[in-house]
DNA sequence: CAACGGTGTGTACGCTCGTCCACATGCTCG
DNA sequence: CGAGCATGTGGACGAGCGTACACACCGTTG
């Protein structure tokens, strides 16, 4: 196999059965791991992305998952923080946007139609942090830094109250769409959200 | 041991180990796996609900749940389409007898705030079913049905678009109250509902 | 140059899981 | 009464899992 050759063209003994995989200058494994569990959290669900299941698609050998995480809900809660700190991010780049109350409306519409319903990846990984969230403790707060983050760029347009039950709102749209055959148009999307705001 | 016992009494031979418990008359042990399956699932989630756990619980032997259901997602499902019926059921006689909008909007709340945001358990089950429904097809079915009977429940009194727009929103509180350290109150939560349908 | 520590690599261990199977029991119906 | 069959019971099997660990490589530091 390749490995084998490599190992030759390196110069260890080819007599030998082992044939070991030549040490790789690698300085971003680490980074890359996270990006690919989140891959697989979204081909495969939580309950896929296993030690095994990541290394396999990041294309590093079992123990490089141990080395780098100290445990699979660190390296999980790690790569939902990145997911989440993107999607905050991009709800937070719409917020600040927007110049009043009605452009910030039509921009939580549109974040919600291009960013999380109109994209499967993303509209999948939310979910899963759902359900994943409900049951491992190093998730919850995860959770919680993305809902306050929300939260909070949404209250730059409107009040407090209204900012909580868009933000119910958004992710019972989210849900939905992701369980229905049958989902919602942009524009009753648009629709239950001025709804909401009168 | 009284299963050693059990047996003595019942004739069979002491001198042998096996101390094979007692045949036992059990005519609704597949109902009972179903109730079971349900409150092992709300204590430890789907991912805990496991042929042998559930078995534990129900005290029956490893064999006996895969004799009444011929895999784990079939005795999941039956479980969860239970479980959905009661709730749906629920909310269809709050709607039957509500005589007016104004107070089907009423008895909506009433229904989210006892039946659903209430009750631990059910709080639970729901989101643990949005989470199986997503990987397992034998789950988007269950959940397919319950969304359709909640629809035409809330259409006895709301128009389609209206009633979609509610349902998303109920899925909405019902996750934002799961995940959420500081839950809204009833009234919030009536105030939402009233927003959405004026 | 030698020791060392950070990183990469392969493998082993103990456990739980879904599923399957052999056998026991007792009701039903001829 | 006796054969057949639905149901009850215990255990086995192979697979996949998280984690731990021994060893290989290599830049840095004294």
């Amino acid at each position: 196999m390749s490995a084998q050759a490599t190992a030759e063209a390196l110069g260890r003994p080819s007599a030998g059965e082992p044939a070991r995989r030549a040490r790789r200058y690698d300085p971003d494994r680490r980074e890359r791991l996270i990006a690919t569990a989140l891959d697989v959290i979204a081909e495969h669900g939580v309950e896929g992305a296993t030690h095994r299941a990541i290394a396999r698609v990041a294309d590093v050998p079992l123990g490089s998952t141990t080395y780098h995480f100290s445990s699979l809900d660190e390296l999980l809660a790690a790569a939902f923080t990145v997911h989440g700190e993107q999607v905050a991010g991009a709800l937070e780049e719409w917020m600040r946007a927007a110049p009043d109350q009605q452009a910030a409306l039509d921009a939580l519409a549109r974040h919600l139609a291009e960013d999380l319903l109109g994209n499967e990846r993303t509209l999948v990984l939310a979910v899963e942090l759902y359900v994943a969230a409900a049951r491992r403790p190093a998730l919850r707060a995860v959770t919680q830094d993305w809902m306050v983050r929300s939260r909070r760029a949404l209250e730059l347009h409107f009040d407090p109250v209204t900012a909580r039950e868009l933000d119910a709102l958004v992710e019972g749209l989210v849900l939905h769409q992701f369980l229905s055959t049958d989902p919602m148009t942009p524009e009753q999307v648009h629709s239950a959200l001025l709804r909401i705001t009168r």
